[in-house]
DNA sequence: CAAGCAATAT
DNA sequence: AATATTGCTT
């Protein structure tokens, strides 16, 4: 039997390609107006109304999304986003702009579930989560989402292993397990996810509250947010992944807060299921 | 308003 | 199928 697609679908999911790898970061992917027209507004930002709005969502990336092995460096990208793109006439979209789906990736997770296992399970709201993760582009709504899908998931597991669950590559549903889970599955669950979520961790948090979501820091930090311009087929063609990287914002950013900002200094990503023990050093303090 | 959750939509 | 969105409750 031939391992069909699915395979090296699959490893390409395990050998998901670190940002830093793939991304030149040649230049900001979304510009401050788009960034400020759609994700702030999910906490305030009544209305700003700004007449200029680029479309330039996504570029091109250089990455090979998996389907496109032999990629020419062909931009066709496209519109995206609507952003009207090239929409030809009408330059008003900014109201009707939709994001495009934020594609999961198991890198993406992870740091969700990281977010989560280090919030402590009381903490770990939306809003926080979000915060914590600092990816640029993730919305409240987005991780509430994923977060109402991976409860579910979680309360799926809790009733039928107790052993296997947790297991990073553990959790499989005998026979129940869809796609889905293996998303979920892809990253280690914290063992007192499972359980009754006693009290844990009292103290801790706080270093982790901050409030912004403009992110700071004009260092590398990690942001893998995969946008689908279409429906994700893994079919050659037409797939292609976006890896959008923090936008840096000319905003001035106060250092006045004795708070360091550590939180995002303080994870470190591994990959422990990975074939490879590749340690990713996601935030290379040394090169500072 | 934010969060949680089920149902529903794309 | 995977996410987003909506409706409703807390």
């Amino acid at each position: 039997m031939k391992e069909d697609d699915s395979n090296w679908f699959s490893k390409w999911e395990e050998q998901l390609p670190n940002p830093e790898e793939l991304m030149p970061l040649t230049q900001t992917l979304i510009t401050p107006d788009l960034a400020i027209a759609f994700d702030i507004g999910t906490s305030n930002t009544p209305h700003n109304h700004h007449h200029h709005h680029h479309r330039s969502l996504q570029q091109p990336s250089p990455i090979s999304t998996p389907s496109s092995q032999h990629n020419s460096g062909e931009f066709d990208s496209s519109d995206l986003g609507g952003g009207g793109g090239g929409g030809g006439g009408g330059d008003e979209p900014a109201r009707t702009l939709k994001r495009p789906r934020l594609v999961w990736t198991p890198q993406l997770h992870k740091r969700f579930v990281d977010a989560v296992a280090h919030l402590g399970i009381k903490n770990a709201v939306p809003k926080t989560i979000m915060q914590l993760m600092s990816v640029d582009g993730l919305t409240r709504e987005n991780v509430a989402s994923h977060l109402q899908k991976y409860r579910l998931y979680l309360k799926r597991m809790q009733g039928l292993s107790s052993g296997g669950g947790g297991g990073g590559g553990g959790g499989f549903g005998s026979g129940g397990d869809s796609a889905t889970d293996r998303l979920f599955a892809s990253s280690p669950v914290p063992p007192h996810f499972l359980h009754q979520p006693d009290n844990y961790l009292p103290y801790m948090p706080a270093a982790a509250l901050q409030q912004q979501q403009q992110q700071h820091h004009h260092h590398q930090q990690m942001a893998a947010v995969a946008v689908a311009g279409h429906h994700l087929h893994r079919h050659f063609g037409s797939n292609h992944q976006f890896l959008s990287r923090q936008s840096l914002q000319p905003v001035v950013h106060r250092v006045g807060t004795p708070v360091h900002n550590s939180v995002s200094s303080s994870y470190v990503d591994d990959l422990e299921s990975a074939q490879e023990k590749k340690a990713l050093t996601l935030f290379p303090t040394g090169d500072d």
